[in-house]
Parts: structure tokens; sequence; C-alpha cells
RNA sequence: GGCGACGUGGCCAAGUGGUAAGGCAAGGCUCUGCAAAAGCCUGAUCACCGGUUCAAAUCCGGUCGUCGCCUCCA
């Protein structure tokens, strides 16, 4: 079965089709760089990251772009976000922007997150924003404004509101703001924008100086960088209307071609508020935990195992219990893991166990069609889950296993959990120093405990093990004697 | 008001026609010097009502409820 997706492009799963076949070109609005990130982002940006992960495990050589918004991203009252917080905080925008770009790929790093191919910004792709919009004023699809901004003509386009199925006569002018007086059509959008003197983050153009606004930046990068057409566009769903909504508009309109072809929109993350009342995690409502705030507590995987544990397009409600509940769930996993590769630590060579294998194919089998469905991480889990239950069977069990089936586990393991949903840390790198110290260290006091226990001194080998245990290093007696252990 | 999504065991969550995956929590059990880990066992008829069908959580209609978007937000 070939890969689906739910195209929200006309609601319906489709089989995708990459536009050059075992290469695929993809778009994801990437975050507005004024402030930290919060799990609300984690959330889209994890799940973008294991469709691009799975698509590579598919043998597909992906070109990932996703955009730093850094410019024209203006709030309700017409400031810029980014000029608002660089005068509150005293900083020169570029400053703010850098730092917090910097903060960006931190978090994303410590989330395992792939970083993206390109991470274009706006604001260093001022000329190409430039150059769309005199080809949608050729065009005759924007028109400049009396100030010396520009517009885009909504009724120029006439698929708009395809995405998010919307018409333009259904709305009501002036529903929510002022229908500016420089505007032809209510729903029209600036592509340019006059800057007042005070408005710093400034460029001249054709038009006069001022700056890009916030749709085209997209518009114009995914084009430099992807072409005119390209396969995946993604995003957050707060954002189908109106910004993808206006990127559509802008790009057909400028280009004379499909713009994305699959669109693919994550769904928002919830706080529940103290009547229970679940609203979206945002900035203006005060209602977000930070990613640095959540990985003081929370380990980087765990974090990925709770926003995989839905499927990417619903909506997830937020809850210290289901952090909970995804650490519970990840050290089961986790633990089948390393039992596995603390077995291939002094297994005899060999085929012994053999018969496992059939079972670790129908995993992968498994896990390869849920995948397939459309992204189904959750399910894709849920396979690794009943594997794990056969696993710890297996090496619980008096039967001997080979080296070689040992292997097959682990890679199941590296391969599925790690390298495609980034669940299951990489096998122990090579151990400095310290570590392999730290390693004998606990080697010889587990020798320690163990001579306690042949003499039946308990109170001895309780204390070791309790002493280690306040310091992080928890021991399992296994069966036969032999004690393993691990970091906690 | 318009458009869209959704309502599955205590919690989270898969499942779009053939008698409900998985995880967490809970209780019982096995193993264990103890502990931990692990394994086994125990539980839902799918918001409600009506319809289509041999057969529906799954399709259609209606009711109730929740959320998102409707130019601040991934």
């Amino acid at each position: 079965m070939a890969l689906q997706i739910f195209n929200v492009l006309g609601r319906e799963k489709q089989t995708f089709e990459p536009l050059v076949p075992g290469h695929v070109n993809m778009y994801v609005c990437g975050p507005t760089v004024y402030d930290n990130a919060h799990i609300g982002h984690a959330k889209t940006y994890v799940s973008f990251d294991v469709v691009v992960r799975y698509l590579r495990f598919s043998g597909n050589d992906v070109l990932y772009v996703q955009n730093l918004t850094d410019v024209g991203h203006l709030l309700d009252s017409g400031e810029d976000r980014i000029l608002k917080k660089a005068r509150q905080t005293q900083s020169l925008p570029m400053q703010l922007v850098e730092t917090y770009a910097r903060s960006y790929f931190e978090d994303m790093d410590a989330l395992g997150v792939v970083r993206p191919d390109i991470s274009p910004r706006a604001s260093a792709h001022i000329p190409e924003q430039i150059k769309m919009i005199e080809l949608l004023i050729s065009d005759n699809c924007a028109y400049v404004a009396d100030d010396g901004s520009v517009y885009f003509d909504v009724s120029k386009h006439e698929g708009y509101g395809k995405l998010s199925n919307r018409k333009v006569d259904s709305q009501e002018a002036g529903s929510r703001e002022e229908v500016r007086g420089e505007k032809r059509n209510p729903e029209d959008f600036a592509l340019w924008k006059h800057a007042e003197p005070e408005h710093i983050l400034r460029w001249d153009s054709p038009w006069g100086v001022g700056f890009p606004g916030w749709h085209i930046e997209c518009s114009a990068m995914a084009k430099k960088y992807l072409g005119d057409t390209f396969d995946i566009h993604g995003g957050g769903i707060d954002n189908i209307y109106p910004h993808n909504e206006n990127e559509i508009a802008q790009s057909e309109c400028a280009n004379h071609a499909e713009f994305s072809r699959y669109w693919m929109l994550v769904g928002s993350l919830m706080v529940p508020d103290s009547s229970g009342i679940p609203a979206k995690m945002s900035k203006s409502l005060g209602n977000f935990v930070t990613i640095k705030d959540s990985l003081a507590k929370y380990r980087p995987e765990v974090l990925r195992m709770f926003i995989l544990s839905a499927h990417y397009a619903s909506p997830v409600n937020y809850h210290e219990d289901s952090l909970t509940a995804a650490a519970g769930g990840w050290e089961r996993l986790y633990g089948a893991a390393r039992l596995t590769r603390q077995h291939m630590n002094n297994a005899p060579e060999g085929d012994e166990g053999n018969a496992f294998q059939e079972r670790l194919n129908q995993t992968k089998a498994d896990f390869v069609a849920a995948m397939d469905d459309d992204f189904n991480a959750p399910k894709a889990i849920a396979t690794l889950q009943e594997l794990t239950r056969d696993v710890n069977t297996l090496l619980n069990s008096d039967t001997t296993v080979g080296l070689n089936t040992l292997n097959a586990i682990n890679a199941i393991y590296d391969e599925l959990g790690g390298k495609v949903l980034g669940l299951i840390p990489a096998g122990d790198t090579a151990a400095n120093g310290n570590g392999q110290r730290e390693a004998g260290l606990v080697e010889l006091l587990i020798s320690l405990r163990a001579q306690a226990r042949v003499n039946k001194n308990y109170a001895e080998s309780d204390r070791i093990r309790n002493e280690l245990t306040k310091l992080g290093v928890v021991l399992e007696d296994r069966p036969g004697g032999s004690t393993v252990w691990h970091v906690e």
C-alpha cells in the first residue's frame, strides 16, 4: 500500500505521488521568532519532523524548507510584533530575532527535531518578495494604494477560499475590523506596507519605503527554493485562514501554476482552563508552557511520545497526567530496547532464537502500514508496544538468544523507534573517559553488593542499592543472579 | 451567523461496514531475600434518537455537547 496523505485541499485521503518520483519538496510555515517557543510549537514541528523522517526512511530524497518569520507579522493593533518586543526589551529588532532564532533551534535540537535543509528568513528575502509583488501588480492581481502600500485583490484569484472553504462574498464586510479605506475588498490583504517614520524595520521598494506583509514571504521563499509547484505544504491548522489561503492566492496568481499539491495541517495543542474548557495554547492567552520549561521536567523523548500519541491532525489537550502517562509508555519501550542491548553484551554468536525474526518482520510490516496511512504515529507506536511485550517475554525467559537475533531486535528499535519516530535513543555512544569511569565504579559496587547477597547480608546489599538509586543509578536483579543497571 | 473538526473503558488514544489496537492508572497473580523490572488475568457495544443494511463505533438524517478558523498566534 502506497503512502496515503489526508490532503486538506479537497479534504480527503489521497495516494501520495510526488512530482518527481523519489523526491519530495516540502515547505512548512515556521515560527515568528520574537519569544521562546512553547510546546504548541513543539507539537507542530515534531509532527513534521516525523513526516520528514518517515519520507526519508521510505527512500525519498526530501528537501525540507521551513522559514523563520522575522518581519511583517503584525499584531491586531497594527504593530509589528518584533518591533514591539524589541522596544520592550530595549534591543535592536535583529538582535531580538537572533536571540529567539537561536533559542528556537536550541529547543528543536533538544527535542531531536531534524533541522530543515533550509531555514530562510523573511528579512533576507526582501528582493524576492518585491519581485513577486511586481509580478502581481503587472498581472493586475494587486494594486498600489495612495500611501504606497500594495494590496492583493482577492477577487482576481478564482480559487480564493479553496483551502479553508470560504467564499469571499459570504463574509460580511467589516465584520471584524473597519474596512480600510484603501482596500477594494475587505478580504484584500497587504503585500507591502508603507512604513511610518517610527517603523524602523524598513526597506526601499518601487512604492517607497516600507516592509513586506506577512504572507508574501512564504510564497516568495517557497518559490525560490522549491519552485512554482511543490509537493507538500505544512503548518498549524490555525493558519489555514488567512495565511495559507493567501499564500495560495499570491503564488498561483504570480506563478500561473498550482502552488502546493498536498496540504497537511497539524491540530492545535489545547489547554483546559480552570473550568476544564480547552482553549488553544497561545502567547496571547498566556496559557503556554515553554519547551525549555517542559524539558526541565521531562525527557525530550517523553515530550515526543506525548505529541506522537495522538494523530497529528487531532487537537490534543495538555495535561500533566498525559505527560506522566507518556513517560510510562516510553519507559516500557526504552526498557526493552535497553534490555536487548544488555543481552548483546554477552550473548553467544549465532542464530539461536531465530524464529523471532518472523515476529520482527510482522512488526515492521505493521509499522509501515500504520505510517503509510497518513502518518499514523499512535498506531505505529502501538505496533512497537506489542512487539515489546514479546521481546520482554523472550529475553526474560530461559531461552538462549543468539547475537544475530538480538541484533535484529535492536535494529527494529533503532530504525523504527529511533530513526523514524525519534523515541529510542541510539545505542551507547562511545563512552567518554568519565562514562567509562562511572561504569567501572558502578560495576564495582554491584560486585560488592553481589558478595553481600551471597553472604545474606541484605542490609548491606539494600544500602548499596538505595544509595545508588538516590544518585540516579537504578539496579535491577535479573534471574540467575546477575544485576543490570541504568541511569535514570 | 458562515466554514471545518470532533464526542470510543477511570484517563489518553487507534479503529470509516463484519461482533472494539495500544499506553497510563487500578485490582488479583507469577517470579524475587526484598525491591524494581517483566509476564499473566480482570474491565467499554463506541454522546443520544431514528434510518439504511444479513451486518454499523464505522453510512444517512436529526438532537445535544465540545473545539478550531472567520485577518494576533504553530
